[in-house]
DNA sequence: CTTAGGTAGTTGAACATTCAACCTAATGCT
DNA sequence: AGCATTAGGTTGAATGTTCAACTACCTAAG
């Protein structure tokens, strides 16, 4: 938090560009997670878990991993992947060089139905955001965010983006 | 959504873009309802009802009018304001020209909660996002998620931005 | 003037997320 | 070894959001 005693206000242009994130953002969300839903029963926080494991070697990966990855609470990948297993998505087990460690699993299930659910949610991806705007704009949205995560993920410590 | 058969991937820059996206404004938005929490017991989405109503005429908004201008589904909006009328910040009653409308409206107490808890708000915006990155680069985020809105609010009709 | 259809808003249950308390295993210190 | 501290993970309750059903009112067509 800067130190300042008057408050730098946003002018009309940061305004307009602050609100167009909040806003853009609600609506590009809801919009995926909506299409993943209607189409594979899925929930935007299900597919990205699952995107993530497919993503690792023999497509598992500890939980305190995939909360970092993710930046979500511990807690809340517990109840999310808890309610994976249940719908027969994910496995979990203990870690054998760490005892407190729990691994999840992606089970050839789970696989099957990312297959079945990528080409949709990529689609969504390009048709609301990727190819509405120019190239070069893009890439200035990539340089703020990672701004943004590199400043924030500080608070909340060692974590490896990727 | 394209009618493509083949599946378009995103490229790796393409990608890092994408997920720095969701990555930071994950973050972004936690720390700013955190430090709203924190300093004045409010949420991010109580704030942000606070503010569209401060910029009224009279500090009042119909319900729709509330829920068109955040995006939030009318239930929500219904519930979010239930709490709030409860802590003080907000009173409702019905439309004199509309027998249907309710008309929310700040009371003192919630204009004094707003005067308090603004500057604290924008600086944070500023520390987390507006002064971390290139003056450039931050309007291309606004043309950017202009972009996405105006597409994803024509599913959502007759919606007006402001 | 009546009825069909749409709009505004609420309700309560189901679901997802957060929060605080808790347990267990690893690590580090003496 | 013995004890304190920290990290990994879960639990259940509280909170917030969505979803589907519902009421009331407005509008327009016959």
């Amino acid at each position: 938090m800067s130190d300042e005693t008057e408050t730098r206000w946003l002018d009309a242009t940061q305004q307009r560009s602050w609100r167009a994130l909040v806003i853009g953002t609600t609506l590009l969300m809801d919009r995926l997670d909506d299409d993943l839903r209607k189409g594979f029963g899925l929930s935007l926080t299900e597919y990205e878990i699952l995107v993530r494991l497919s993503e690792r070697e023999g497509r598992q990966m500890r939980m305190a991993a995939l909360a970092d990855a993710l930046r979500h609470s511990r807690s809340r990948v517990t109840h999310t992947v808890a309610r994976m297993e249940r719908a027969g998505l994910i496995e979990r087990c203990t870690a054998a060089d760490d005892g407190r460690g729990i691994i999840a699993t992606m089970t050839d299930e789970g696989w099957d139905l990312l297959v079945r659910a990528a080409p949709l949610h990529v689609t969504s991806v390009r048709d609301n955001l990727v190819d509405l705007c120019d190239e070069d704009d893009f890439a200035a949205v990539g340089r703020v965010m990672n701004a943004v995560a590199d400043r924030l993920v500080g608070d909340h410590p060692e974590v490896d983006i990727r």
